[in-house]
DNA sequence: CCCTGCAACTTGAACGATCCAATAATGCAC
DNA sequence: GTGCATTATTGGATCGTTCAAGTTGCAGGG
């Protein structure tokens, strides 16, 4: 077992004070050139690395963000999670900031938990995902103070706080587009029943798209929980109008892939999400830019931390449509 | 902002000294009954949390672990790995303990970050996922006695450390003795070429299950790297034998994907992972433990923190196997 | 010559918990 | 009532860092 190093040891080697050293790691520029080198080197030298219990129980602040890993599949899930909180583990490091997980049964006790998590000084912002209408979780930070940014906008009032978000709206009309330039004209949508921000957003973008082209979408539209089945049922209820589609936009891989076992092959379908599940069969999807979002994220979360505290900030980021056999 | 609740505030609450506090949150045993209960109640009314930061400092010991997110797709990933940091995280809360993420591109990234979380004190102890034949990282930790526990067995030598890890072999098991008890006798195992330890396993179960019925399986084993494509392919080769196999049971759900496209739905073919891809399409699969293997982690990696640091554990999961329509 | 201002650095105290050693209270036998 | 062991409680020191205030040396203005 090495010696302890603290700061001050690393301040007899150097031959200055505690202070300076700590000076040389927070604010350099109080000190003069010469000595941070030599500060510097005594820092290598002894492999000095700063205790973070320390730091934090100085100056209140860990340098640890938490975000919430849910155990069921709705939302933002699976590997699209997955991804995400690579990318923010891999951007929090970047900026020196942690990332730790906790869990919650519904919002009532991830409240419970913030309190918890908060009161033992134990981090210092949240990244939130799958933000519903009037979210009593962002009420609540807010009205203590507490640093957050949200993955996923709140639809009551955009400028409430920060918040990074994908275009769905620009997802579906990118595959609308799509299936318009390969020849077809009658397309049909595939998505949640109407009152969820997300699922308006995705019809909206097929809608305004059809409407841009010319084309017709009444009738064209059906709604349904998110699931393979149900998928199957609205395709096979679309398929069976006087005009039925040629293609589906759908606004999930799994409605998707009922589309696609009810048309049996003879319909373009395009999925949303870019899930294994559209890789491993091959099926076109909308991909969410997962990393760039938990980059821009942590980018948001720790200006609130470091710098301004006023104001918020929006970042609206495009998909992009991952082309594969499907349409 | 309510007034600052320290260990102070509570002994002058409740009309006792700060180390009597102390004793009754960490040596209850040393307080007399009335004593405790007048202190629960100043906690409870004052609203009092330890202070992490100040305790850490003190004790040395953060009462986080730490898991790696991995940004492949390989070994235990996707919703496999969401769904582990879900049990890890509440297994670990009920502790008493977080769970921080960490990222490395390789092992010996991986080691460096290791030297980074253990200097600057942040973390007590490792939970590894996907582990290699002669692991550098289990070495290296050792090494320092750094406690951690592996998900994933050593197969070099089974008692080197303490792990959790899912009976492979008795999960490819299951799935052959499910297809002989379906009728079918000539069942093709797809898997991964010889020499990792898990796809070793794996081919184990179905080899051992076929000789206990007294079926041949000499010439009905192929094996390839993961990925749908290599499934497809090694099912056609199968197919085309002289004695073709009516079943397959395959190392993966993306193997099976491909046996089940190559087949066109005249083979039974069961997976493994039980991914959402296997639910989405029907898949039958071999499920693994995941929740429960989480929890067993969390506790023996507490086992080590607090008691008994001398010898290792090990833990062997059965899956199960989550009968669908391919099967 | 004194005072002010500044840069560069040093010193003592504080954050809030736990550990340690010493003290006070209690019970019991003689 | 005294002595002694047992148990419960107390005050002080401590972990490693940063904050606030202070010291030193030197240049420039009045």
């Amino acid at each position: 077992m090495p010696e302890k190093v603290t700061i001050a040891t690393v301040a007899a080697h150097a031959q200055v004070s505690r202070q300076t050293v700590s000076n040389v790691l927070n604010s350099p520029h109080l000190v003069r050139e010469e000595t941070r080198v030599r500060v510097q080197e005594a820092i290598a030298t002894l492999g000095y690395r700063i205790n973070q219990a320390a730091r934090q129980m100085r100056t209140g602040r860990s340098r640890l963000l938490a975000v919430r890993i849910e155990p069921t599949r709705d939302g933002i899930n699976g590997s699209v999670l997955d991804r995400f909180l690579h990318g923010l583990t891999f951007a929090a490091a970047a900026a020196g900031y942690r990332v730790m997980l906790y869990t919650a049964d519904d919002d009532g006790d991830e409240i419970k938990t913030f309190e918890d998590l908060l009161a033992s000084h134990e981090l210092d912002g949240f990244v939130l995902t799958g933000t519903d209408h009037g979210d009593v979780r962002t009420f609540w930070l807010a009205e203590r103070g507490v640093q957050f940014v949200t993955f996923g906008r709140p639809w009551d009032e955009p400028e409430r706080h920060s918040w990074v978000d994908v275009d769905n709206a620009d997802g579906t009309a990118q595959a609308t587009r799509r299936l318009i330039e390969t020849g077809h004209r009658r397309i049909g949508f595939i998505g949640w029943p109407a009152g969820s921000g997300v699922g308006d957003d995705r019809r909206d973008g097929w809608q305004r798209t059809m409407k841009a082209y010319d084309l017709d979408p009444a009738g064209l539209d059906r709604g349904a929980p998110d699931g393979i089945a149900q998928g199957a049922e609205c395709a096979r209820d679309l398929l069976t109008t006087p005009e039925p589609p040629t293609a589906f936009v759908c606004a999930s891989d799994s409605l998707a892939l009922g589309a696609l076992q009810a048309a049996g092959g003879r319909s373009a379908v395009i999925g949303f999400d870019d899930t294994p599940v559209a890789e491993a069969i091959g099926l076109t999807s909308v991909s969410q830019p997962l990393p760039d979002a938990a980059a821009r994220c942590i980018d948001l979360l720790i200006d609130h931390l470091d710098g301004n505290p006023v104001g918020t900030s929006q970042v609206l980021l495009k998909p992009s449509l991952v082309v594969r056999t499907t349409a």
